[in-house]
DNA sequence: TTCATAATGTACCATATGCTACATTAGGTT
DNA sequence: AACCTAATGTAGCATATGGTACATTATGAA
């Protein structure tokens, strides 16, 4: 019987159960990447404004102690994004500033594109912040795109 | 070190950490509330199509091991969305009912409004099952009132 | 009724994220 | 130099998510 009743377009566009768990178990599998995403950006601004990022203030950043910055900011120098050294200040690596410009770039169509649409800041910048994350090349590219229907190409 | 005293470039980027934490926090604090999400609509569906949902066909349809499925429904069982008893099929209680309807609503939504912008249904999809547990009432209502411009007020 | 198999449950492991409490180091002050 | 304090590091706990391996139950077939 899981003969897919056509549950209104679901079903017949993502073929079934096989085409949603694939989305979903992306979905989750993405969650440890989004951490270090957002790390990267993090570390990237506070360079970009004080010279170096410190723990404490990543921390006051993130919203989270500095214990579970020290944490990720281990896995992500074993990843090879971050290099720092005890009672240090933490760098981003290539790879690290290459990941943290593209979330910035990333993050700043999400918050022009609801801006467009005429949502508040505070809200822009609050999805944005979860929805960066998943938005995929293809739908980033449908935001430039309504952002600038006159045709500058960038 | 650092004893917060020159906070030349830290006062006007303090402002900022604050809200940006708050996002961040707030992100990541509902992990669970998502997972919970997928699991009510998922076996909502799953009841319209063939009457009753089964851990297999949860974890066919969610992408992962029945174990999994099963640690979590005893984790929403706890929390009253559903009710359970071994071996026997999983059923939605009133707030899970209500919970997954709000979140295919919300799904539903989403996918129109990224298909709208010209967005493959695959993509929609995919990017809808990451998105949509992101935005606020004030975007949805925005993706809602880009939807209708000519102005069925909902 | 017996039995084979699928479904479900349980035990145990691993990673990621978050915390509190406490130990250690760095840097400026005295 | 000694000292104080903020910053950093570490130990240990908790939850959530994911898994494999194995035990148990349900259920239809023989």
């Amino acid at each position: 019987m899981a003969t897919a009743k056509p549950t209104s377009s679901k079903a017949s566009a993502a073929g079934g159960d096989q085409g949603q768990a694939a989305n979903l178990r992306l979905t989750r599998r993405d969650h440890a990447r989004e951490t270090s995403e957002d790390y990267a950006e993090a570390i990237a601004g506070l360079i970009a404004e004080k010279g170096e990022a410190r723990v404490v203030d990543l921390a006051k950043r993130l919203g989270v102690t500095h214990v579970t910055v020290n944490r990720t900011i281990a896995r992500m120098q074993k990843a090879g994004y971050v290099s720092t050294q005890p009672y240090r200040a933490i760098f981003l690596t290539e790879p690290g500033r290459a990941l943290a410009q593209d979330c910035k770039s990333r993050h700043d169509t999400v918050v022009a594109f609801l801006r467009s649409l005429g949502i508040s800041e505070q809200a822009a910048e609050k999805d944005a912040e979860g929805i960066e994350h998943h938005v995929s090349p293809e739908t980033l590219a449908a935001f430039k795109a309504a952002l600038k229907p006159a045709g500058r190409s960038v």
